[in-house]
DNA sequence: CATAAACATTCCTTGACAGGAATATTCCCT
DNA sequence: AGGGAATATTCCTGTCAAGGAATGTTTATG
């Protein structure tokens, strides 16, 4: 199966999108995220086991708990795969050179543009 | 249910992600796209269905057969949620710069960040 | 008007997945 | 070492979704 397809089945889950919505504050717990959304720990580990599975989060060991963190690889393969969808439109280059100015005024330089196709 | 997880499980399914892939270089009829993917007519039609609940394609009735086609907007709204967890490593602003300057050499204006949260 | 083409929808069956309860494992503390 | 906390795993059950086959619906064509 595609790639792209187990991260989307990792995230088509009303749990396992609330997790990462947590996550996106921080890393927690398992005990902190169940708490947190409700869950009972069980479903938390097996949702979190999903998500670690698809490569939307890490762990950490720290002794007795374990620590759950966004990696931010699996979002940026994400951003990546759209961008070939978003190039529909031209336009929303204009708003993003627009957004991306705003926040970075000196960085006007030209530079490859960094293809990658099927 | 929330809205994103309609989106991620519509394109949760190797045959709909082969379609959303097929449809990025053009519209196409029910035939057309389950030919391509040695799918039967009726599978394509459910898978179809699918797509246009989540919002992810269009139909255009053009007599006896129907059109799909992409929608951009399902495209531009994921990428709106992805922007909030993109935003956890900055260089991507460097690099994304880099590239958008490359599209609209001119367009390096300073504007407000469009930001919306939770 | 009858027939065929292009889709959509239904029914049925099977496999996958979520939730609940219980249990196993690892670690800290005294 | 014993007990308890934090987490993972297993088993069981109900539900939902996908695939197959058949059928319904609309539109063009002879």
């Amino acid at each position: 199966m595609a790639m792209e397809t187990i991260l989307f089945g990792a995230l088509a889950d009303a749990s396992r999108l609330r997790m990462v919505e947590l996550l996106r504050h921080g890393p927690l717990t398992v005990g902190e995220i169940a708490a947190r959304l409700a869950l009972r720990q069980p479903q938390a580990s097996k949702h979190l086991r999903v998500l670690l599975d698809a490569g939307v989060v890490n762990v950490e060991a720290d002794a007795n708990r374990r620590r759950y963190l966004l990696r931010g690889e699996a979002f940026r393969a994400l951003d990546g795969w759209l961008a070939a969808y978003l190039r529909l439109e031209d336009d929303r280059m204009a708003r993003l050179a627009d957004y991306v100015g705003g926040l970075h005024p000196g960085a006007c330089r030209r530079g490859r543009t960094n293809e990658q196709d099927e």
